[in-house]
RNA sequence: GGGGGCAUAGCUCAGCUGGUUAGAGCACCUGCCUUACAAGCAGGGGGUCAUAGGUUCGAGUCCUAUUGUCCCCACCA
């Protein structure tokens, strides 16, 4: 970098050339290090089929804040990453490509569509790690897993074949989710309810005596077909007498029983409840408490199977047309209504989820979920925002029920169960048997199921380390220090995550859950697909840079909420990045290709000693924010710092020693210029890494790489209380002095002499040049106090009184008009400080902090009080 | 039906355990090519902190209710 650069930063280059540096220099990789505590975060893993989205960008912008920050600290930091099969996302994408070629799986086979999902991988599972590296995430990509690598296979079939041994794991009917577009079991997490418009349809089923008929209502007349019931509430006058009597089934021409149950709600419709126990999970339990047949009526894919008799084949859609249209004419309609209601829905592909009785697996989960809400309750595991996220996380886990982690779908891990042929024996175990343990058969085949993708994200803090080996990895970086998931995988992830890491390793598998919100559109409207109106973070970083998207991913931010997506202050953010980058162009300029230590200097003056205690305190209070999470509190401190004080003030401060003829003072501001500047750097660098790591190498600097720099720490020897007023008391002049020539629109050409009145002269004396520059002052005089200034423009602060003897420009009624609302203003202040200290109930029971501060205000409002009064007078 | 979030400047949002005069970015107005930066500099206007009560010496911050708004869970055929 050097001054003849581009007056503006661009990123493109720098950042592909800085990432390459990086990574060569290996400094992402974390090894287990006995001199150096373990940090460890472990990346969501994304999903192979994926393209990085703003989500994304937050969720891995955040945790490499922590790691980068930790890593400057000393930790041997592990930013473990990596990428998920997603079994039902990816094949279902694999499928609708074959579907375009005219293949469907069953065409290619198992073991060939298996290779297409292998390539499929191979070619686009790098992608997003590619987008990823472009965010800047410093991740051990040599650490990087795969959900189906040959380790975290093996730790799936071990914890399959441990939870089955211990009863945990078991196969049975169950109602279960069925999508009957990608044709596999779904757990109930996987159904989303969707308003959708519908129909009520009102049904006339006859008694079968001919006494009459009962009415009733469906949302989906199809089922009918099914129906071994109709149910009625054992209270209900309008229907008592009917129950133990029997209808007839409508086109089915049978009769069914009227049973009692209180499950049926009598202000609800009319009712009357048919009940289809193969077909609805409320009515299963009916069915089970009377005893009821239970007939299946679907196939698979959802049209109507040999139980449907002459509706049998046909498509769901059309057997709810025909079912209807026979009714009609059957008299057995009595109306449609419109309805709207909530449908479940497949989450991946939007199908009408159908409740359907199926042999499945399932993971008995009560014995699971208890120490799991045990680890958050005892605050073993912190949330945060806590009670926001722990009561969700309480009311799902206490209210859980069996998890179904089967699915008929190839591309996933298969599941470990055999089933002999010849005995009929299950076998589960963690090497393929090819003899029946009971009966010593032959014949065995395996379950041709695999298991629920989250199920292998389940183990991912502990499988990706080497479980079940006990490896030194695993001792070292495990458990976990944080996790920065989104709201959206509480259940799908962050539960299973938990009670996984307490049942297989006996230990919790992250201390801290910091949840983040979602990034949402410019109208605060949620990012999808079918709006259009998502955001590719590639091209904003190709627009803006990494570092601006990251910068405005953070700011403003705060845990759990939701933000939105803008353009301004992406550029904004972009536009702090210049600052600091002509920032760096001013110290260059200045170097000038002098030898400049990157230490500070010797003597300092008042300026100096300011900006360095006030890094201090800032190097002091990012490091707490961060220690809290306040990432974006944290980032804003050090944006002010650097943009408000160290160059709107310190750089135009320094322009004067280093234009001057003392060339040891002109040396002494770019010691301090350089070492402020590459200190806040170090502070800015988890956050916007790239530009200050350029800027870093660029000046005088001690060590490798600003990424592995030393994270500043607070110094008690560079806290200068005494510089940081003095210089309070300066800017103070010097604002007010601009505000009045503003006010009176003098422009900065036309300067005017500055007396100033003060009991403190001390630092407005060190500071004359500085202030006659900064103010546009022709020189400055000062002393307690100056004869005959009347008629000379006044600015009163709380250390000083300023004189501009500007004849010609002023206006002595408003002048007089100006001070009186000055001094109208400060009065009242002062007499809300009197107030409190005359009331006896504060004064007693406030802390004597708050005292000590209202007194100190008190005293410097009397003082600016009296100042304004002499000024007054002066031009009566 | 159950639970939760949010409501602060024209817009988008900060404001940590209650404590001196409520902040930022953008937008707006005025003036500036000042030895880095016009993606900039200097200055300015703009808020009864949703409403009504309460606790407290003191409330944007804590409590209760109301209104508006968003979300999660449950799933009434």
């Amino acid at each position: 970098m050097s001054t003849e650069l581009a007056k503006a930063y661009e990123p493109k280059e720098v950042e592909h050339r800085i990432y390459d540096f990086w990574m060569q220099g290996g400094f992402f990789h974390a090894e287990p290090d006995p001199n150096k505590k373990p940090y460890t975060i472990v990346m969501p893993p994304p999903n192979i089929t994926g393209q990085l989205h703003v989500g994304h960008a937050m969720d891995t912008t955040m945790p490499d804040i922590l790691i980068r920050w930790r890593r400057m600290q000393g930790y041997s930091a592990l930013w473990l990453p990596g990428t998920d099969h997603a079994s039902i996302a990816t094949e279902a994408k694999i499928v609708d490509v074959m579907k375009e070629e005219g293949v469907t799986k069953e065409d290619l086979g198992r073991e060939k569509f298996l290779e297409r999902a292998w390539a499929w991988r191979e070619k686009y599972g790098s992608r997003i790690v590619e987008q990823q590296k472009l965010l800047g995430l410093s991740c051990d990509w040599e650490r990087s897993r795969f959900t189906m690598d040959e380790g975290l296979s093996k730790a799936v079939r071990h914890v399959f074949v441990k939870l089955y041994e211990k009863g945990l794991i078991y196969r049975g009917e169950r109602m279960i989710n069925w999508c009957p577009h990608c044709q596999t079991a779904l757990s109930d997490i996987e159904v989303v309810f969707e308003e959708q418009n519908g129909s009520f349809w009102h049904l006339r089923y006859p008694l079968a005596d001919g006494s009459g008929y009962v009415e009733l209502a469906t949302t989906r007349p199809e089922t009918m077909l099914g129906d071994t019931a109709v149910a009625v509430h054992p209270e209900d006058e309008r229907y008592k007498h009917l129950i133990g009597k029997n209808v007839i089934l409508p086109l089915v021409d049978k009769e069914i029983p009227i049973v009692a149950d209180e499950y049926v709600e009598m202000d609800f419709g009319t009712g009357v409840v048919k009940i289809t126990p193969a077909h609805d999970p409320n009515d299963f339990e009916v069915g089970k408490r009377h005893d009821l047949p239970i007939i299946n009526v679907m196939n698979e894919d959802g049209s109507i199977n040999e139980n449907g008799g002459k509706y049998a084949g046909m498509a769901g859609m059309d057997a709810r047309r025909q079912i209807v249209k026979d009714l009609e004419e059957g008299g057995f309609l009595i109306k449609v209504e419109p309805l709207t209601h909530n449908v479940g829905t497949c989450q991946r592909c939007h199908t009408v989820a159908e409740p359907r009785i199926s042999t499945q697996w399932f993971v008995k989960m009560e014995p699971l979920a208890k120490p799991a809400i045990d680890a958050v309750r005892s605050g073993e595991i912190q949330f945060i925002p806590e009670d926001r996220a722990t009561k969700v996380y309480y009311n799902w886990m206490e209210n859980i029920k069996d998890w179904c982690i089967s699915r008929q779908l190839w591309w996933g891990h298969r599941i470990p169960a055999w089933y002999c042929e010849d005995c009929g024996e299950t076998i589960v175990s963690e090497t393929d048997p090819d003899t029946c343990p009971k009966c010593g058969g032959k014949h065995l085949k395996q379950d041709e199921d695999t298991l629920d993708t989250w199920f292998s994200s389940a183990l991912w803090p502990f499988s990706t380390l080497g479980w079940p080996e006990k490896t030194e990895d695993l001792k070292y970086f495990y458990p976990t220090d944080v996790l920065m998931p989104g709201f959206d995988i509480i259940f799908f992830w962050v539960a299973r995550m938990i009670f996984s890491g307490l049942e297989h390793t006996g230990d919790i598998p992250f201390k801290k859950v910091c949840f983040h919100g979602l990034v949402r559109d410019a109208q605060g409207r949620k990012m999808s697909k079918s709006l259009g109106n998502g955001v590719d973070p590639v091209k904003v970083i190709d627009e803006y840079g990494a570092d601006a998207l990251r910068l405005f991913l953070i700011t403003g931010n705060t845990p759990g909420n939701d933000m939105r997506f803008s353009t301004e202050k992406v550029a904004a953010s972009r536009n702090f990045a210049n600052k600091i980058w002509n920032a760096a162009r001013f110290i260059h300029m200045n170097i000038d290709g002098r030898e400049v230590p990157c230490a500070l200097p010797e003597n300092l003056t008042i300026e100096d000693k300011w900006i360095i205690s006030r890094f201090n305190s800032v190097a002091k209070e990012v490091t707490e924010n961060l220690e809290k999470f306040e990432i974006g509190i944290a980032v804003q401190k050090i944006y002010d710092f650097l943009w408000d004080e160290f160059c709107d003030w310190y750089i135009e401060l320094a322009k004067l020693p280093m234009s001057g003829e003392d060339e040891k003072a002109a040396q002494s501001a770019r010691q301090v210029l350089v070492w402020v500047m590459s200190s806040t750097l170090k502070l800015l660098h988890p956050f916007m890494p790239f530009i200050t790591e350029e800027i870093w190498q660029s000046l005088p600097h001690e060590g490798k790489a600003l990424i592995v720099a030393p994270w500043p720490v607070y110094d008690e020897a560079l806290h200068f209380p005494q510089a940081e007023e003095e210089m309070q008391s300066v800017k103070e002049l010097i604002t007010a002095l601009r505000t009045r020539r503003s006010e009176m629109n003098v422009p900065p050409s036309k300067k005017a002499h500055l007396y100033i009145e003060t009991n403190t002269p001390a630092a407005f004396e060190t500071e004359k040049a500085a202030i006659a520059r900064l103010a546009y002052c022709s020189g400055v005089e000062i002393a307690p106090a100056f004869d005959s200034m009347e008629g000379a423009v006044t600015v009163v602060t709380a250390a000083c009184r300023g004189y501009l003897p500007m004849d010609d420009l002023i206006d002595r009624a408003a002048e007089v008009a100006r001070l009186t609302k000055e001094l109208e203003s400060a009065q009242k202040q002062l007499d809300t400080v009197n107030a409190k200290l005359t009331n006896e109930t504060f004064m007693g029971k406030a802390p004597q902090k708050v005292i000590d501060g209202v007194k100190a205000n008190g005293d410097k409002l009397r003082e600016k009080v009296r100042r304004i009064e002499d000024s007054l007078k002066a031009f009566q």
